[in-house]
DNA sequence: TGCCAGGCCGGGT
DNA sequence: ACCCGGCATGGC
């Protein structure tokens, strides 16, 4: 945990997710995929002045008028088709109803949801993190960059879910553990190791680290 | 102006 | 099992 401290010293928690409701957080989960927060951002506020951020209405929503909707997210169309189909996936098998989602085995939880057009391992994981508390540490781009580029454990070219394994097999299994370790990896991502090639000031970027430092 | 952002899918090797 | 083009807006 000496990466973690490390950050956590620095930055503080995060707060994440940045998102009020659990359906918030999912939504959010799918239209942050490969776009920056703050046009998502734009997009939940849409949602949000038009009532629609709730199961019901999304469900019911027409395809055209929510991709218009989203829009300042970006890649609208098939957005909101992945939308869409998680909502149909939420109702056909749970009623509309999260808890009852969420109250599935995490790991049954977790295949259907990648067989859902449009969630693939990061989405699915941010949704059982951080919308269902579930004990999933979360893997993006951020955390293969940084984590390389330090070489750090891992090379360019690793999977997916050998960092997840990484991390969930030297970590305990804690929800608060790995919510706040994926925030500050993206904050750390997104503040220093594309802004400052040399990393001067970056936390983790001190000469022992180079060798094998506990995460 | 051009590049990139908290991915994923479908078609091709 | 990988590799690649496509998807699209807003900010620097």
């Amino acid at each position: 945990m000496l990466i973690y401290q490390r950050l956590y010293d620095s930055f503080g928690p995060r707060g994440w997710w940045p998102g009020d409701t659990p359906f918030e957080v999912i939504v959010g989960a799918i239209l942050t995929q490969n776009t920056s927060w703050e046009n998502v951002e734009k997009a939940i506020t849409r949602l949000k002045r038009d009532s629609l951020l709730h199961p019901e209405r999304l469900y019911c929503i027409e395809e055209p008028v929510l991709a218009e909707t989203i829009r300042p997210s970006g890649y609208y169309n098939i957005k909101a088709r992945r939308l869409k189909k998680f909502m149909d996936f939420l109702f056909g098998e749970y009623e509309g109803n999260l808890s009852l989602m969420f109250s599935e085995d995490m790991e049954t939880l977790r295949d259907k949801m990648l067989g859902i057009n449009g969630i693939g391992p990061e989405t699915a994981d941010s949704i059982l993190l951080y919308a269902g508390c579930k004990p999933v540490f979360v893997v993006d781009a951020y955390t293969r960059r940084v984590f390389s580029r330090h070489n750090l454990f891992i090379s360019a070219n690793i999977g997916y879910h050998e960092i997840q394994d990484l991390f969930m097999k030297n970590l305990p299994k804690d929800v608060e553990l790995y919510n706040e370790y994926h925030a500050l990896i993206v904050h750390l991502g997104k503040n220093f190791c594309k802004k400052r090639p040399n990393c001067t000031i970056c936390p983790i970027s001190s000469p022992e680290f180079f060798l094998e430092s506990p995460l």
